[in-house]
DNA sequence: AGCACGCCGACT
DNA sequence: GTCGGCGTGCTC
């Protein structure tokens, strides 16, 4: 007898390993067996497939021991993975190293492999495995469930018989319908038949609030899974869900869709079109929407996806009928949408010119917004200022002939952070000191250009000195205390100005907010990709529903130095729609998804000479077999990083065509000798 | 992914 | 004369 087995490394392939007959009785697929590899690793190795006989032409080693007797990897798990590895062409290794907790990783020395062994699922984690068990078969879900409006009452009853149909829903809701109760009585349902349910969403601590609800209802059945917890405690849930029996909610982000389910009766996937669920590195680069969708079809649970702003794509799904669309318009409160008021900051710059004199903040905060900014504050409201952009500027500039300080081993300026006074790169982390003397010509007219969240911090204290402003960005939120109190200060009404990065547009719910100003709406809207606009639509219109949860109807305010009518006003309307059939046709035209599946091959080499002709050698091999789909070699905004030069070469992939003919001869492409010395990455679905 | 093997520059 | 740089290739 042998195995093959799938070792937590990027392996092309699975290695095979004979058994020893002693141990033939204890091998089972989805098992873990150590294993040793090359001079001295010894490996935990999950066992994919068991053969009779002997493997031909090739001198097996043994399997060393058997871990588990019984498997802790499933069959529907094992086959995610390879869905996974397949369509975003990855190694299974890759897979397994990624959502593997890694306490059920072994990757030894040979001496002390003897101790290793006792590393079993049921010792790691195993008193936080019985704690959640306890809790678990404590008692059924009890507990009155929210009584739901009429017209909530109508969504679920469509999300219903879209299940009838065993197509996935796609609930529609704007925010603040009350997506929340929904979702409440379709997991009671469940949970309560014996099935098991599935969350997903795009990040825990932007979730609070939708956790905080489910956990009170649920709190006996509902276990959280993140990228926060830690080892044993993953281990644990991973524990709990491969020997629970039914009846479990497990809410989690990207995660979650490795788990062993079982009777996996229901996946909801909360916030479908947050880009959080995207992971670009390292591999495998996937949507774990995507793959929550396919692992609810291997489990045929039902798929509930929601959304107040749906992606193009999804979008399109429901309207040829591949999802089932599901509105729920209705707000809550029957709250009007807020007024949207745009300020051309071209026109108002020179109009400021003429009537006030230059002033050079006003580039940046207009007088109207600071005059409304002050009337909110003056009614004992709340504000929030949208600015995309943390740190205090984008660069810092000398005056006199124009140098401005960048990174060493990244070609990006650097960003100037005030509050840690030193610049720093946002691509590789690199920290240098501020400089107030040019280094190249001697000036001492260094000064600051673009803004950050702290830079209108800055600003506000001098155009509304008694407001209490505070910042709402990664960098506050990296610490946990620092965000605690920051939220605190929302609640309890010690804040007047709220100053944040796209992060406030999720989850929080604020509710005294009578204004919003979006800084500077440019920089979202130029950004390189092809799904700018639809992002800045989602994002004004998710911003703007930050304030419709209180009783004034309040006011989003645009700045923009650029003609962003087109986008805007869709989003003065809130018309998704308009956004959407706009959309659609520029992705039909220039050939982006839906229509096209977008592969990226990203070159990376700190040679650029070596790179560069390199990349028009693999251009050209992929022009040979794919025709016009391929793309020319293009230079990528951020053209080094961490001192490697990067060229990237996008083919587009027709809906008609065989995707995965073309993945398998790409990957055959790339394999081949003369591409060996860069370093190619791929990003299979854009 | 590691980790070995294997050929060219600045040091005891 | 050696230590060590990372380029290349292999792991059942």
């Amino acid at each position: 007898m042998y195995v093959t087995v799938l070792l937590p490394l990027a392996l092309r392939e699975l290695l095979s390993y004979s058994v020893p007959p002693s141990l033939e009785g204890d091998v089972r697929v989805g098992s873990r067996v150590t294993v040793e590899l090359g001079e001295r690793k010894v490996h935990a190795a999950v066992v994919a497939e068991i053969h009779e006989g002997e493997a031909v032409g090739l001198e097996l080693r043994p399997i060393a021991s058997v871990i588990d007797p019984m498997p802790v990897v499933t069959q529907r798990q094992l086959a995610l993975w390879r869905w996974l590895s397949e369509y975003y062409m990855c190694t299974l290794g890759e897979v397994m190293l990624h959502f593997l907790p890694s306490t059920m990783k072994l990757e030894t020395m040979k001496e002390s492999a003897d101790d290793s062994f006792a590393l079993t699922p049921t010792t790691i984690g195993s008193r936080r495995f019985k704690q959640l068990q306890a809790r678990q078969s404590a008692e059924p879900v009890t507990g009155e469930l929210p009584r739901l409006t009429a017209a909530q009452q109508t969504a679920l009853d469509g999300v219903k018989s879209a299940f009838d149909t065993k197509r996935p829903a796609l609930l529609y809701g704007v925010a603040g319908a009350g997506k929340t109760e929904i979702y409440m009585h379709l997991i009671a349902e469940t949970i309560l038949k014996g099935g098991n349910v599935m969350l997903l969403i795009p990040e825990i601590a932007l979730s609070t609030q939708l956790v905080e609800r489910l956990s009170a209802h649920f709190g006996n059945t509902m276990t959280l899974y993140n990228s926060r917890n830690t080892p044993a405690a993953r281990q644990a849930v991973y524990n709990l869900i491969l020997h629970g029996e039914s009846g479990a909610l497990v809410v989690g982000t990207r995660a979650v869709v490795a788990l062993p389910f079982e009777r996996l009766d229901l996946v909801i996937i909360d916030e479908e079109q947050d880009p959080g669920y995207r992971q670009s590195e390292p591999a495998p680069r996937y949507s774990a929407r995507d793959a929550a969708i396919m692992l609810a079809h291997l489990h045929g649970a039902r798929t509930l996806l929601t959304t107040a702003t749906p992606s193009v794509e999804s979008f399109y799904n429901a309207l040829n009928g591949k999802y089932a669309l599901v509105e729920l318009k209705e707000r809550y409160n029957g709250l009007a949408n807020p007024k949207v008021t745009i300020i051309d900051k071209r026109t108002i710059a020179s109009k400021e010119k003429r009537e006030n004199g230059y002033n050079a903040d006003t580039r940046y905060l207009s007088t109207y917004l600071i005059r409304r900014m002050r009337e909110v504050i003056e009614a004992g409201e709340q504000v929030i200022l949208f600015q995309n952009r943390r740190g205090y500027s984008s660069r810092i500039e000398c005056l006199e002939c124009g140098y401005t300080p960048m990174c060493p081993h990244c070609n990006v300026s650097l960003t100037y952070h005030r509050v840690k006074e030193r610049l720093e790169c946002h691509y590789c982390g690199h920290a240098s000191p501020v400089m107030r003397v040019c280094p190249v010509c001697g000036s001492h007219n260094m000064t600051t250009d673009g803004i950050g969240t702290e830079n209108i911090e800055e600003k506000l204290e001098r155009f509304l000195p008694d407001a209490r402003v505070v910042r709402l960005d990664a960098d506050i939120s990296r610490s946990q205390r620092a965000l605690k109190e920051v939220l605190a200060k929302i609640s309890s009404g010690d804040a007047d100005i709220i100053v944040g990065t796209q992060m406030i547009s999720k989850g929080f719910d604020f509710k005294n907010i009578g204004l919003v100003g979006v800084v500077n709406a440019d920089n979202m809207l130029c950004f390189p990709d092809f799904r700018a606009a639809e992002r800045t639509f989602q994002i004004l219109v998710q911003v703007a529903g930050r304030m419709c949860r209180g009783t004034s109807r309040g006011e989003l305010i645009i700045q923009s130095s650029r003609d962003i009518r087109r986008i805007v006003g869709d989003v003065i309307n809130f018309d998704y729609l308009s956004m959407f059939n706009r959309e659609i046709e520029e992705r039909r035209r220039y050939m982006y998804p839906p229509f096209f599946k977008l592969i990226e091959l990203k070159l990376k080499h700190r040679d650029l000479a070596r790179l560069e002709k390199t990349a028009e050698e693999l251009a050209s091999e992929c022009k040979r077999l794919f025709g016009t789909r391929t793309g020319d070699v293009a230079i990528p905004p951020v053209d080094k990083i961490r001192g490697e030069y990067l060229r990237s070469i996008t083919i587009r992939i027709e809906r008609s065509a065989n995707l995965k003919r073309a993945k398998s001869m790409l990957a055959k492409c790339i394999s081949k000798e003369q591409f060996k010395s860069v370093r190619i990455i791929i990003t299979a679905d854009l």
